[in-house]
RNA sequence: GGUCCUGUAGUUCAAUGGAUAGAACAAGUGUUUCCUAAACACUAGAUCCGGGUUCGAUUCCCGGCGGGACUACCA
């Protein structure tokens, strides 16, 4: 029970007590005093003052009045116009520092026995080429999110469907086939994923050169797509694939398994990791039959040409198809069958997928047709859906080459944050190893920060320059202030100063600590909100708002060298404190903070 | 055309229907006997337009205008 909730609850009651009025617990409005404001917490009066038929003023002094008589966590209040501003007892804050402080597990939800399943699928990449900036924004997200809900009491599994056949990998291996030489990752030093993208955008490359010899020879440009002799063999080998021929399948198994070392390195360079992965070359023909149930249960219905469709329009939508007339599958219809498999493998209560906001329309009749299959967790699936990212220099397109690779761009923010570092003579004591370490915490940190913080519906310009600043409202100036506390915990610990004793109820302390401790006591809410709305950009907020008020507060106050004993054991408790919420919060944003830096 | 998302300082981002719309960057001015100056303080600057609901609107509703995505027998 936090403060918050608990002013509701006796509000509410002193309203029914003076003014006969009932309203609910929830309905009353309770904020944090503004700054410019004297006091600590206040209510807001309007709602309530309306349906007692009192000015606002009065009714606020009024209840000011009886808090102060009959509520000893009040010392004071005052009331500007609708506005109660209710000042709370020192003591009060002091306790709830000492709670925070003694529970190890701030902020994190106890996971029962019986929780129930949330599956987050995120990453889903295709095997054709490596992982871009685009990714790296779902892949945040996805891990973010994951840990959210876990600290919120959930079960979670967190899942990947990786698009391992289709036209796409079939030109990667065709192009490698004709114009390779054999090369592979181990002979050229490449990294796998980045070897097959390479001869992805060979084909393209290839592709399109005979596209402009057709032309020549009077043929028009759709034309000459269709028919150039090089998306002729991929589809032929597409076929193969799907007849099971072996020489394409051991080929089509090859260069994916070079993908896949690739693709884990990038993972685990970023920090994010899957509970189960599944493949699309596993799951398309589950979606096939799923559909065909669909059709018995005439929830789908076929065509004269044998295509099947589902008909949305009672729910104000199209018709979409679900099985082509030569009965291979469609991107829904594998989406589909991941489904069945999914709910077969785990006792999923919430799904939710990861998908950029291109996918919507897709996912809206996903999940109509998940409901309509019979699936408990179908309707109210959750699309988290999020915008593109942008560079200063405008939009990313593959054509251009202006593709942001996610390897090279995490190389770069290491490399930057080493370089600044060294720069700055921070790092002079440090070994190699401790070097990189923290390069490596300090680099990627800037850059999950500064996606994170952002609205994920929203569009967004990522600025490398800027996200590694040390300034501002960035991932390093809070790694920066975790290091700087625990320099200082360090120091008092070889001091002999003991912090574990409890705190002197009777201290005197500042509105600028009160201030931190209520701050430091919202994390729980944040945490619980950012589940329920998805928001790790919740969490990042707040987190920054917390280190700059206690660099603020740092600057004001001397800790180690306060003379009152009592006060500055206080202020460690407060200190150490904060960095346990500065880490916790930044690891749900999969974020590492380093001891020192 | 239809559907969905979005519009806040020069820029990048905030703001459960609440008080004088917050930060940061960029610009300008300061602060180092100091626990990490990779810090802190100060100055200047914004809600796309028009209606409506409300004691009160950046937020909710309606209508414009601008930006983005989707509207494939591609994935």
């Amino acid at each position: 029970m936090n403060l918050e909730s608990t002013m509701q609850s006796v509000v509410a009651q002193y309203a029914k007590i003076l003014y006969n009025v009932d309203i609910e617990a929830n309905q009353i409005q309770i904020q944090k005093t503004k700054r410019e404001f004297e006091g600590d917490i206040t209510v807001v009066v309007f709602p309530f003052a309306k349906l007692a038929r009192k000015a606002p003023e009065v009714a606020a002094n009024e209840i000011g009045e009886y808090f102060l008589e009959h509520n000893p966590i009040v010392s004071a209040f005052n009331v500007i116009k609708g506005f109660l501003n209710l000042s709370i007892n020192t003591s009060f804050w002091l306790e709830t520092l000492e709670c925070i402080h003694a529970n190890q597990s701030f902020g994190h939800a106890y996971i029962e026995e019986d929780a129930v399943t949330m599956m987050i699928e995120y990453s889903s990449p295709n095997t054709n080429k490596p992982l871009h900036l685009g990714h790296v924004r779902n892949n945040l997200l996805g891990f973010s999110i994951a840990e959210i809900q876990k600290a919120n009491g959930w079960k979670v599994v967190k899942t990947n469907i990786v698009n391992d056949r289709g036209i796409h990998i079939c030109k990667s291996m065709l192009a490698w086939k004709l114009f390779g030489n054999g090369e592979t990752p181990a002979s050229s030093g490449m990294k796998g994923d980045h070897l097959v993208g390479k001869y992805y955008v060979v084909f393209d490359k290839e592709y399109k050169a005979e596209i402009k010899e057709l032309m020549t020879h009077d043929l028009t440009e759709e034309e000459a797509k269709k028919k150039a002799p090089l998306i002729l063999k991929a589809q032929e080998m597409l076929l193969a694939w799907e007849n099971n021929d072996a020489e394409v399948r051991q080929l089509w198994e090859t260069m994916n398994g070079w993908v896949y070392a690739g693709f884990d390195e990038t993972y685990k360079q970023m920090g994010v990791d899957f509970d189960k992965i599944y493949y699309e070359s596993q799951t398309y023909l589950t979606g096939k039959s799923e559909v065909e149930r669909g059709v018995a249960e005439k929830v789908f219905y076929q065509r004269d040409d044998s295509s099947v469709w589902a008909d949305l329009t009672p729910d104000g939508l199209d018709e979409k198809l679900l099985l082509r007339a030569d009965g291979t599958s469609v991107y829904m219809t594998q989406d589909i069958g991941t489904a069945k498999l999914r709910y077969n493998d785990f006792e999923i209560k919430k799904m939710v997928y990861v998908v950029g906001n291109e996918q919507n329309y897709h996912f809206q009749v996903l999940s109509i047709l998940l409901d309509k299959l019979g699936y408990a967790w179908g309707k109210d699936l959750v699309h988290f859906s999020y915008g593109m990212v942008e560079l200063p220099e405008g939009k990313m397109k593959s054509r251009e080459g202006t593709v942001v690779d996610a390897d090279d761009l995490m190389a770069e923010m290491i490399n930057t944050a080493r370089e600044t570092s060294m720069e700055l003579g921070k790092l002079d004591n440090c070994t190699p190893d401790e070097i990189e370490t923290i390069a490596r915490m300090v680099g990627l940190g800037a850059l999950k920060y500064f996606i994170l913080k952002v609205d994920p519906r929203k569009n967004m310009t990522f600025n490398p320059k800027e996200s590694i600043d040390f300034n501002g409202n960035t991932g390093p100036f809070i790694q920066y202030t975790h290091a700087r506390i625990k320099s200082v915990l360090r120091k008092a610990t070889d001091l002999g100063i003991d912090y574990k004793a409890e705190i002197d109820k009777e201290l005197q302390i500042s509105e600028k600590e009160v201030y931190l401790i209520q701050l430091l006591s919202e994390f729980p809410a944040i945490i619980k909100q950012s589940g329920e709305e998805f928001s790790p950009a919740l969490i990042a907020n707040y987190e920054y708002e917390l280190v700059k008020e206690f660099n603020q507060f740092y600057h004001e106050f001397s800790i180690l060298k306060e003379e009152n004993e009592a006060l500055k054991h206080f202020r460690l408790v407060l200190s150490e404190s904060i960095a346990k919420v500065i880490k916790t919060g930044m690891g749900l944003l999969g974020i590492e903070v380093p001891e020192r830096m």
